[in-house]
DNA sequence: TGAAAATATGACCAAAAGGTCATTTATATT
DNA sequence: AATATAAATGACCTTTTGGTCATATTTTCA
């Protein structure tokens, strides 16, 4: 790693956390100064202008979701355990293992409006989860684990999109109180059509 | 309604939409100037500045959902129906009653790290929702349309929840094949809980 | 190790941002 | 209709913004 490489993926570690509270039209180039210690200058050296930085750092907040999710994911054997490990990761959204919180639902509805390529990336990580959760419940289906009539693609969606409207209600009232109701939901869809 | 009010609430009519397209932080004055048609000075006799502009902003586009939702839920007779109105009402992500998609989710996401007062009123909001949804069920098992042991609380958040995360999905994959399969789920939960 | 290449600096710039105010124009009240 | 009150205007101001560049410092590798 050279030193360029190394200064380049530095400033993207400390950005993307700026990015991914306050926004990508919310932070300004004084913010990653503070945060790196760096001239602006510096800043210029390693990124063409703000919008190219704004795009390393939403792919390193979603690179960090990847990777947190995989090892759950990975370190658990049965179906049914990636699901949990899953559900329990991000069970507490005001303590999001992504710091500022989950940066889907942050730049994907900062972007839907008015960044395609933003817009393009979340997309993609939101398809990449959805199979990922509907291949877990095919690989259990296959397993035995499941019952073998389980639509793996509905439950995927609504694990999805459970989890999101889950950080949106608790994210804003402050509170994880109603994230409780949603995992209680998702555990009994998974009992019942569970072996 | 004096010149004053009518001015006012111009205004903030032209300048919802816009608010909730391109987030608080990425609304600029001139963008209302323009909107509006209006010297910057006009906007500054009726607002104390930009900030005092985007509550007006958020609290018109959350008056518009209510409104919606309400005129809805009053049309139709049964708990089952009022459901069902409500549903369809909001199963077109791409094309949301309210210009720029549902002003929680935008503007919910963009405050809950940096306006405490907007967070509130997104707070506020939320829990009326909830409060609403649970309330129609509860109507519903008390006329005998639902099974008195219905979670009305657990379905409240599951509805919304699951709306929610329809959005970001669809809003963000350009697409509402989605949001198909979320409104199935409702619906399948609905008949399952009906007498 | 020393010269060439790359990186870091911060003063500087132009444009865009939010906001002000004396003046003009319109509204309301008698 | 005259007057007092209020709203609309846009030139102007200050600060902040993203971005540049000559210069200084540090890496790199022959």
């Amino acid at each position: 790693m050279t030193k360029a490489e190394k200064t380049r993926q530095f400033i993207i570690e400390k950005s993307a956390p700026i990015f991914n509270t306050k926004g990508i039209s919310g932070t300004v180039m004084t913010d990653i100064m503070e945060a790196t210690k760096l001239a602006k200058g510096s800043l210029y050296v390693h990124f063409e202008n703000k919008e190219d930085l704004s795009y390393a750092a939403v792919d390193h907040n979603m690179q960090i979701l990847k990777d947190i999710s995989n090892k759950i994911i990975n370190k658990h054997k049965t179906a049914k355990g990636k699901i949990i490990g899953f559900l329990n990761l991000f069970s507490d959204p005001l303590n999001h293992p992504v710091f500022g919180g989950c940066p889907m639902l942050n730049f994907g509805m900062e972007a839907d409006d008015t960044s395609p390529i933003i817009a393009d990336k979340v997309s993609s990580m939101i398809k990449e989860v959805l199979q990922e959760l509907k291949e877990i419940v095919d690989t259990g289906i296959a397993a035995g684990e499941f019952k073998a009539d389980w639509d793996s693609r509905k439950f995927a969606v609504m694990v999805f999109a459970l989890m999101e409207g889950g950080n949106l209600i608790c994210r804003t009232t402050k509170s994880n109180a109603q994230m409780k109701i949603i995992v209680q939901i998702i555990k009994d869809e998974i009992h019942r059509n569970s072996l």
